[in-house]
DNA sequence: CGGAAATTTGACATGTATCAAGCCCTGTGG
DNA sequence: CCACAGGGCTTGATACATGTCAAATTTCCG
């Protein structure tokens, strides 16, 4: 067999859900095995997104939603004025684009930070399936309120936390995030820029820069540009929670 | 007929659906008829609930979602600290507890600002019903993503807004939803206590009274303990998005 | 009517933005 | 392979918006 045969990549059987390494974090996860086959059946398979490529772009048309399977993206939303906010980070697994059903166009613009490829879900498709499987209804349910439930937090991260707190919290969620995809949780690289982690925390770029040097000189991070060790994950923990007052404990 | 029969409310009819005036606004409102009719059977009453009562607290079991018949509830989340977060006020027509889908917990609690009533919808039959219509199943997936919307818009405030855009904002929010649903959107009553405000929008109490006070003096609100009139919607609507140095432009 | 809670107002402290400058990577073209 | 350019990142000095503390005043509710 000539050998560009044998090379050629199997996309077809890779972009399964049933042989994707993510199904047990991805939409599909409840799913049996015949069932996982008609879901699998409605996704697209996507050419993959170069870095600082739009998956949408504001105020198109919602048609889909998305899942992402490797890379990373950061959601944008432009308001009147220039200033723009960075409202979410996706990993893969993580399902993009459901803010969009209610007004039928995406709020925001979606951007990969990286080489990443996504499954593209037709929303009309997935809606009928979601009639006959209610697995998977309860599933759309689940990542619906879960995404909620985390945009809580990062109000309450927003509003109440100061920005060391808020910075240790970004590299703890980040941490577990990889943890649950099977990476390391202490050692990683940042796909997104300093000002993307500034705009999305609600600092300035020169704040993100002082405080990773400060957590760096306390020996509870080591950061070389955009990789990430951590060193005193206890550290980082009480750093992301205490009040300034409350240190004497220990 | 002795007067106390026939006063007595007719509160299986009160609470039907079809003749409820919040109809247009909530769960049901793409509804034909007889899908109501279902619908409505699902749903059980509750008595009212005082000021300050919880309709649930953080960290019970999670059953039902409720649609808000009247008057209005906060959402609080404590955190592991003493620290509490508001992220959410709750008005007529609007659903509460979505955000507890996914682990099974109220992740936050909820408590009636001033007398309320409202629907409680268990959320397993509500989940079996949206199976058989579409147009319902539809109409929640909208309401989640809407709030996911609402959400994001809220995380903007909070990382990017002045004190005054804040404040601003929050007012018109309040009067685009009285609007909504036939209230004066110039002229109405805040159920909420200055603190709550302050909370929600990361301020301090102080800053909520100095900022009312300031904009009183401006002449574009005019504000008596809680009763808000909005004299100037056009610089409301000016505070609400500018920057500082934008003023020049009239 | 009285006491407690809510609200307002003032004085001061401080965390973080802003402005400014320099450094260091990374990728590119010679 | 090296030099160069440009963006990304870091560091320092300063300003200011808003938090905090304190106290007076008003409103609310039993």
């Amino acid at each position: 067999m000539p050998e560009y045969l044998s090379r050629r990549r199997p996309l077809l059987h890779e972009t399964r859900c049933q042989t994707c390494s993510l199904s047990s974090l991805c939409l599909p996860l409840a799913l049996e095995l015949e069932d996982m086959d008609q879901f699998d059946a409605i996704i697209r398979r996507r050419a993959p997104l170069k870095k600082g490529e739009p998956l949408f772009r504001q105020g198109e048309a919602f048609t889909s939603v998305f899942a992402v399977r490797s890379g990373s993206l950061k959601q944008v939303t432009i308001e009147g004025n220039g200033n723009d906010q960075l409202t979410n980070f996706y990993l893969p697994s993580e399902l993009v684009g459901l803010d969009g059903i209610d007004e039928q166009h995406y709020p925001g613009s979606v951007v990969a930070l990286e080489t990443t490829t996504v499954c593209e879900i037709p929303f009309d498709r997935l809606d009928l399936l979601s009639e006959e499987l209610p697995e998977l209804r309860a599933q759309l349910y689940r990542s619906m309120s879960k995404e909620m439930r985390e945009d809580r937090r990062m109000m309450r991260l927003l509003s109440r936390k100061t920005a060391d707190q808020r910075m240790a919290s970004f590299l703890i969620t980040l941490s577990d995030r990889f943890r649950r995809r099977g990476y390391s949780p202490y050692s990683f690289r940042l796909s997104m820029a300093r000002a993307d982690i500034g705009n999305y925390l609600g600092l300035a770029v020169e704040t993100v820069s002082r405080i990773l040097s400060r957590f760096q000189s306390q020996n509870v991070v080591a950061v070389s540009g955009r990789e990430v060790n951590i060193l005193g994950m206890p550290q980082l923990l009480a750093l992301a929670e205490e009040d300034i007052q409350e240190v004497a404990s220990s």
